[in-house]
RNA sequence: UGGGGUGUAGCCAAGCGGUAAGGCAACGGGUUUUGGUCCCGUCAUUCGAGGGUUCGAAUCCUUCCGCCCCAGCCA
C-alpha cells in the first residue's frame, strides 16, 4: 500500500469492521450504468471502490447497473470496461450485471407481496405524483393500496407476461405514504417498459428500478461496503427497508461520500453529452472533456489521475477541487517519464552570420536531465535555426533574460549566440530575422572563460526541421462554476472559453522522432507537455498540448497587467 | 415550511477534550545549460456565529446562520 496515503471515513469504518471481526473479506462494487461515459468524477469512485478492496485484500466488481433498457447502450458497456482498465484496474472475474438477476429480482417482488409488502398500483403517472404529496404535507394512501394478495400476484403476473401496457400498472412497495422521507412513500420498485433491452432482449417487459435493484444486487453478489454519493442519502432507509424484508443472505452497509467537482468544467453526463451533441467539442473524447477518454487522448497518464484521486481524499462536505491539483499531477508524473525534445510553436528565423553556411553539427542532448538511463541523442545545428518568437524583444522590460539586442543567450546545447541585429517586414514592421554571432568556443553550451548567461533558448535546425501541426487546449469554460447562474436562467453552454483550442500548424520540431505512434509523450523543452494525437498522418503528425511547464515568467507579465 | 446532509486558509483535507497535520495555489530565497525540476522558507492566535459546560473546546451541550440534496414509472 502506498505509505503517502491518507486515510478516510470510509477506510475507517472498514478497519474497524475488519477489527472487530465483522468482516473478514471485503467486498465492495463500482456500479456505473451503461449510459454514457466515464468522466474524472467516476475516477474517484473507481479509485474508492478498487483501492480499498486492493489494500485491504478484497474484491471489487464491476457491476452494470443496467436497468433502464432506454437509455443503455453496449456502446458505453464497452468504453466503460476500457475506461477502467486504462485507470489501472481489474474485476478479475467479478464482472456483473443488474440485469443478471432479473429472474431473481422478479422472484423477490413475488415474496414482498407475498409478504403483503408490495402491491400493484394502478395509479398513472399523474396520480401517483399528487398522491406522494410534497416536502411538507404527507402523501395519502393509494386506493390499491388495499388490494389482496391474490390479485396482486395475478397482476403482477400479468405485467411480466406483458399483458398491459406501459403506465397501466407498477409494483409498489408498501411503506408509509405519510413518512417525511418522501423515499419511503410507497416507492416504485417494478415498473413497464415495452424496450428490448441490450442484454435481456425481449424477455422482459417490466424492469426493477434503481432502488430496488441496487441492494439486491449488493446482496446477492454479497457486498459488505456499498459506496455511494451524497444524494443517495435519502435512500439509504429504503435500502435497509428492502432487505430487511427479504431472505436474503447479507445486508450490505450503504456509506455516501461527496462526489467530485472540479472548476473550469463541468461534470454530469448530461451537460458533457450536451456539449458534443452541440457540437462545442469534437467527441467524448475531445481533449478538453473531463472524460476518463479525454483525458487519455489528452496525454494524461493514469499514475496522475491515480495520483490525483489519492490527493483530493474522501470525505462528506461538497467540494470544488482545482484544476490546478489535477495538472499537478500530470506534470508530477511526466517530468519524471517525458523524453525532452525541442520543438518551436511560434518561429521566427534566426541566422548565425559567422557561422559557415555548409556546416552540419550534431550536438549531443539529454533526453531526460531527471532519468539519465534514458540517454542522449543528437540533434543537428546549422547556420539557419527557428526560435520562439516571445523570446525576442526588441525592447525588453527589466526582467526581461531571453534574447534582445546586443544580449548573449544560449542556445540549448549548442552556443552562446549574440544579437546584432534584427530583419523586419518592411510593410507590416514584423520581425522576420534575427541576426546574430556566435563564439564557436562556448560549443555544448558553457563557455570556457566562465562566461554566464541569463537564459537558454530552445531552438531547432530550420534546414533539418519536421513541420507538425500543434493543438493548445486550454480550460473549458471562462468561469470556474460554469453551473453557478443556471437558476437565474444562464445556460452553462454560455460560458463556453471561446479560446479552449487553438490549432497552429506552423510548428517546428527537430527531427529523429520517426517512428510516433498515438499517445506518445514527450515534453517540448521550455513549453510542455506534448503527446500524439490519432490524427495524425504520416505527412503531419499532430501533437496535443496536455499541461505546459509551470511559467515563472509569465506569472511576472500576469502581474504586471 | 418537512426530511436528510454539511460548514477548518483562495482550493482539497486531517483533527474524535490537552492547546490547528499534509497537499495544491500564492509569495520570498537557493541550486540550475528548461524562467522547468529540486531544495529551503512564509502563508488559520483560530476552526460559520453567539451562548454554555470544563483547569482546558475545532472537538461536548445549546441557539442561530449559510450552503447542498430529496416531491422520476432516471440512476
Amino acid at each position: 500500500m502506498d505509505i503517502n496515503k491518507q486515510s478516510n471515513f470510509i477506510r475507517d469504518i472498514i478497519e474497524q469492521d475488519m477489527a472487530s471481526g465483522k468482516h473478514d473479506l471485503i467486498v465492495t462494487r463500482f456500479p456505473p450504468e451503461p449510459n454514457g461515459y466515464l468522466h474524472i468524477g467516476h475516477a474517484k469512485s473507481i479509485c474508492l471502490n478498487f483501492g480499498v478492496a486492493r489494500d485491504y485484500g478484497g474484491r471489487c466488481h464491476l457491476r452494470f447497473d443496467d436497468t433502464n433498457p432506454k437509455k443503455e447502450d453496449p456502446e458505453y458497456v464497452r468504453s466503460i470496461m476500457d475506461d477502467v482498465r486504462w485507470l489501472g484496474f481489474d474485476w478479475g472475474e467479478h464482472l456483473y450485471h443488474a440485469s443478471d438477476y432479473f429472474e431473481e429480482l422478479y422472484q423477490f417482488g413475488l415474496e414482498l407481496i407475498k409478504r403483503d409488502k408490495a402491491y400493484v398500483c394502478s395509479l398513472s403517472p399523474e396520480q401517483i405524483r399528487a398522491y406522494r404529496g410534497t416536502l411538507t404535507e404527507a402523501g395519502k394512501d393509494s386506493p390499491y393500496r388495499g388490494r389482496g394478495i391474490q390479485e396482486n400476484l395475478d397482476l403482477f403476473q400479468r405485467m411480466r407476461k406483458g399483458e398491459f401496457d406501459e403506465g397501466d400498472h407498477v409494483l409498489r412497495a408498501k411503506i408509509d405514504m405519510s413518512s417525511p422521507n418522501i423515499n419511503l412513500r410507497d416507492p416504485v420498485v417494478f415498473r413497464i417498459v415495452k424496450a428490448d433491452h441490450h442484454r435481456t432482449k425481449d424477455d422482459w417487459c417490466i424492469y426493477p428500478t434503481y432502488d430496488y435493484a441496487h441492494c439486491l444486487s449488493d446482496s446477492i453478489e454479497g457486498i459488505t461496503h456499498s459506496l455511494c454519493s451524497l444524494e443517495f442519502q435519502d435512500h439509504r432507509p429504503l435500502y435497509d427497508w428492502i432487505l430487511e424484508q427479504l431472505p436474503v443472505k447479507c445486508h450490505p452497509r450503504q456509506i455516501e461520500f461527496a462526489r467530485l467537482n472540479l472548476n473550469y468544467t463541468v461534470m454530469s453526463k448530461r451537460k458533457l453529452a450536451r456539449l458534443v451533441q452541440k457540437g462545442v467539442v469534437s467527441s467524448w473524447d475531445d481533449p478538453r472533456m473531463p472524460t476518463l477518454s479525454g483525458l487519455r487522448r489528452r496525454g494524461y497518464t493514469p499514475e496522475s489521475i491515480r495520483r490525483f484521486c489519492d490527493l483530493i481524499g474522501v470525505a462528506k462536505s461538497e467540494n470544488i477541487v482545482d484544476m490546478s491539483m489535477l495538472e499537478y499531477c500530470v506534470r508530477e508524473d511526466l517530468n519524471r517519464k517525458a523524453p525532452r525534445v525541442m520543438a518551436v510553436l511560434d518561429p521566427v528565423r534566426l541566422i548565425i552570420t559567422n557561422y559557415p553556411d555548409d556546416r552540419v553539427e550534431e550536438l549531443e542532448a539529454v533526453n531526460n536531465p531527471e532519468d539519465p538511463s534514458m540517454g542522449t541523442r543528437k540533434v543537428p545545428f546549422s547556420r539557419e535555426l527557428y526560435i520562439e518568437r516571445q523570446d525576442f524583444m526588441e525592447d525588453p522590460p527589466k526582467k526581461f533574460f531571453r534574447l534582445s539586442p546586443g544580449k548573449e543567450v544560449r542556445l540549448r546545447y549548442a552556443f552562446f549566440v549574440t544579437c546584432q541585429n534584427v530583419v523586419k517586414d518592411p510593410e507590416t514592421g514584423e520581425i522576420v530575422e534575427i541576426h546574430c554571432s556566435y563564439d564557436p568556443a562556448t560549443k555544448g553550451g558553457d563557455s570556457p572563460d566562465g562566461r554566464k548567461v541569463k537564459s537558454t533558448l530552445h531552438w531547432v535546425s530550420a534546414r533539418h526541421a519536421r513541420r507538425v501541426e500543434v493543438r493548445l487546449y486550454d480550460r473549458l469554460f471562462s468561469r470556474p462554476n460554469p453551473a453557478e447562474d443556471e437558476r437565474k436562467g444562464v445556460d452553462f453552454l454560455a460560458h463556453v472559453n471561446p479560446d479552449s483550442l487553438k490549432v497552429i500548424r506552423n510548428c517546428f520540431m527537430e527531427p529523429g522522432l520517426e517512428n510516433l505512434s498515438p499517445g506518445d509523450k514527450y515534453q517540448f523543452e521550455r513549453l510542455g507537455y506534448f503527446c500524439v494525437d490519432p490524427d495524425s498522418t504520416t505527412g503531419m503528425h499532430v501533437f496535443n498540448r496536455t499541461v505546459t511547464l509551470r511559467d515563472a515568467w509569465a506569472r511576472i507579465q500576469k502581474k504586471k497587467h
